[in-house]
DNA sequence: ATATGTGCAAACTCTTTGCATGGAG
DNA sequence: CTCCATGCAAAGAGTTTGCACATAT
């Protein structure tokens, strides 16, 4: 992760215009639209350095395809629109949600997803 | 789904012997201890199947591999240890989780997902 | 000038499907 | 005896890797 390429600064500008977690077949799409000739290949190595070097994060959410978005935010969750399969942020957390672990379970982190309609499909 | 054979027999056994979420691969280890011929493609097939009469449900926790679980269970949570990979019910739920969703939002269903270690991995 | 990054295509892994055989009814 | 279900192996889908060429420094 040394040079600073046109196909890495492509992927750049499209997590900070986006602001929502990707798969990389949606970065793929909005890649091109900066650099046409950016690869599949490329986007897959990119997205897993930017991940290693912590400026994005895995989020794994039902649908079977990783997606990944900028690290850097506040603790937020996830809302994933049944009929357009968009991610979308949510900024707040119910603060308790880990209170929930059975005896003897030792809680590090927690993921919340709700699922429905968003505000465009709705 | 119409006849009673060894192997579907077997599969729900393993499910009613184990009240987690279970992997392909773990429903076949433990389905071979009672049909030691269970192949991999009959466990696909037959959690689908089961999955389609509703006696299964599909549970998508990180990890990138869909798990199964009985269906008619209360309403409950999911607790993924770090270390054993394993997947724990939790049967309580903070009943306003789907408050956070913003503006405009439609909820119809929500996932809680705690991270952690199990009680025997503590 | 040098060595990292890219794009293509082949390799891999996980899951699904086709087909001949086995077994439930 | 019939036809559904199984097991194997091949085919698909999504992701990763090897290699020759392009390009940032």
């Amino acid at each position: 992760m040394q040079r600073d390429t046109r196909q890495r600064r492509a992927i750049r500008r499209v997590f900070m215009d986006c602001g929502r977690p990707l798969t990389p077949e949606q970065i793929l799409q909005a890649g091109q639209d900066i650099v046409p000739s950016l690869g599949l290949a490329t986007v897959y190595r990119t997205v897993k350095a930017f991940a290693l070097e912590g400026w994005l994060v895995e989020v794994e959410l039902p649908g079977g395809t990783l997606r990944y978005e900028i690290a850097e935010r506040p603790h937020h969750h996830h809302f994933l629109c049944r009929s357009c399969d968009q991610a979308f942020d949510i900024p707040q957390c119910p603060e308790t949600v880990e209170d929930i672990a059975p005896e003897g379970f030792e809680v590090d982190g927690h993921e919340i997803i709700l699922f429905g309609r968003c505000v465009a499909c709705a």
